[in-house]
DNA sequence: CTTAGCACTTGAACCTTATGAGTGCTAAAA
DNA sequence: TTTTAGCACTCATAAGGTTCAAGTGCTAAG
């Protein structure tokens, strides 16, 4: 699809002023606002073109004219112009991010807090990819009778546990050697290593210690998985009900419940790949969100992965704004963590 | 206020016809329905006087009749006929709850689930009083080159942790044998107890090991209060959209923000004292609630203290059928609770 | 004390109408 | 060939009007 330089100057206007307004963009008010001088009469003609496009649609047979997906797309793709970020929202974001920390998570969770203020949509982030998060101990703590808590902490700060009862014919000081023998064969190993040198030569120097390790062995895997889940923080839920104004109840309620299921969630924001991703409308491989659109970006924290947030909003979305101030978080988060891992890492 | 027995039977009919329909109740629907049989113009004659005496009230000068918050406290008080739970519900109740569980917080947040959906309205669980629950452990994980993570262990399964910097002047080491100290000497005990010898002998005990304590007993204290924090469990949380539907966005927005601070909500909710207590509308001392209902109940588990679940809806809830579900979930929770001390307590 | 009868009130649903923002098309101007 | 003035046409929105049914209070008779 080619388009005039007139047709580009147009079709930005209508998003730019769509994305504002809400209200569908009429011929009169764009002649009126753009650098060049033509009539209205023109601008319409172009809109005709564009119409034919795919790229703006009417609401009705006379009304203003409207984006499509399509044209959102063509605007991302080729005429977007990022807002630059006021000093404002830089010096807000360094000052939230400003505090002392003690866990990464609590870092990134303020972060879906900050992003979706400053953007007034939803946001979501993630911690730096896990493949890089390392053991850093295992404990176990007696509960009651026969009851154990077994606790697995990582370097990120992670904490993850399990209660579980002894299985019969073992006793809790039994288990202690091999509590021992974890934490001095795997810790400072990265997680996905634990997980495999599980399947293959720990089961043999635990058996050493317990005649039939497998149910605790099982234990500690299940716990260990559970700190490699993907985890992430969500900001700016209540937005929701601001963006989408004229949405009806049942739509409201599964996006709500989409919100709360991680696991479909992390699969529709997905690995870290581009460095910045712009979804539209059903682009998103999920119906309930077809009507929405969907920011994600990366964030680098050197060897310490890299690490995912994004912005849910209205397909109608500033794009603009919020791709501006995405990438400036972006770079702001890498600082942050860098600054997090040189105090604390190794 | 003294009503005759056929202005009762009339103000229970209105309540109970408008919880169930949310429509204003006439006269001639009234007359149909009752047991005795007088006119519409008798009943209107009797509606007048429910409605000076301030039970009744006309949404505008030619509606039927709703009850009034003044309407509702009296039925609550005197005219109730708590609905017989279902089998069916009961069933659903056990089933829910008879899976094996890990945790003391994990039945309690099941419940949430459970009460909600059963109720269609928005459910809260606490968990029973914590001034009973013991500390099982206490450990330290190191993260990084100063960090270290504290992690302590309740028999109730409730683990609660913080990182934090080594003090200069101390290694991890030298924490060890304080950790032992605290294990040797503190596990086994409420919580209240060991936050009162935190500040008695505990201090000159460690001060053995340790020239200057106190920055670590700080961040052990700091660990301890959270643990006996009030805990609490929302289910139903997307009920909100349906038991509000006429409130606007701006009021949904307050109570959503409500239901995610915890502390005011446990303000609200309050401690344990009579076994069920209905606040209805303005009776709430929060000005977000009052256009709803919170039903808050108690339940006992024998010497491991009370807990409380609580369930908020509209004020034209259907008291009856939720009083009696929330009586019958009382029951097989503490039944479920005393099960569980039984299988893993001392 | 009860009730039939009746005038009156009101919200809801449904039209009708006016308004105005916006369109497409035509024919003339540039 | 491109631009533009002019104009008929479309449609959402808001405002006003009508009808309808449900409900009320009141009066006078049973």
């Amino acid at each position: 699809m080619t388009l005039t330089e007139r047709q580009m100057m147009i079709l930005r206007a209508i998003v730019r002023d769509y994305t504002n307004s809400g209200v569908p963009v009429g011929s009169k008010a764009l002649a009126q606002q753009l650098p060049i001088h033509v009539s209205s009469a023109t601008i319409r003609n172009e809109m005709a073109t564009l119409e034919s496009s795919g790229l703006i649609k009417k609401t009705h047979s006379s009304s203003g004219r409207v984006p499509s997906i399509k044209g959102y797309r063509f605007y991302v793709d080729h005429l977007i112009q990022p807002d630059p970020v006021r000093q404002n929202d830089i010096n807000l974001i360094q000052s939230s991010l400003g505090s002392d920390f003690h866990k990464i998570d609590d870092i990134i969770s303020q972060s879906a807090n900050i992003l979706s203020n400053l953007t007034s949509y939803t946001a979501f982030t993630l911690p730096p990819e896990l493949q890089e998060s390392r053991l850093s101990g295992f404990r176990l703590v007696p509960l009651g009778k026969r009851q154990v808590m077994a606790i697995l902490v990582t370097d990120d700060g992670n904490v993850q546990n399990r209660a579980f009862d002894v299985p019969e014919g073992i006793t809790a000081d039994q288990l202690e050697p091999v509590v021992r023998l974890i934490n001095d064969q795997l810790v400072g190993h990265t997680l996905p290593d634990v997980l495999a040198r599980l399947n293959t030569d720990i089961p043999v120097e635990v058996s050493h210690y317990v005649t039939s390790p497998e149910g605790f062995l099982a234990i500690f895997g299940d716990v260990l998985r559970k700190a490699a889940q993907e985890r992430f923080y969500i900001g700016g839920r209540l937005n929701v009900l601001n963006y989408s104004d004229d949405q009806d109840v049942d739509s409201l309620k599964s996006l709500y419940q989409l919100l709360d299921t991680n696991d479909d969630l992390a699969d529709i924001i997905g690995k870290p790949s581009n460095q910045m991703q712009v979804r539209i409308g059903n682009e998103i491989t999920n119906d309930v969100l077809k009507n929405y659109s969907l920011i994600t970006a990366t964030y680098d924290v050197d060897q310490h992965g890299q690490g995912m947030i994004a912005i849910l909003g209205p397909t109608r979305m500033q794009y603009s704004r919020v791709i501006g101030l995405v990438d400036a978080f972006r770079e702001e988060l890498a600082k942050k963590l860098l600054d997090y891992y040189q105090h604390y890492g190794e």
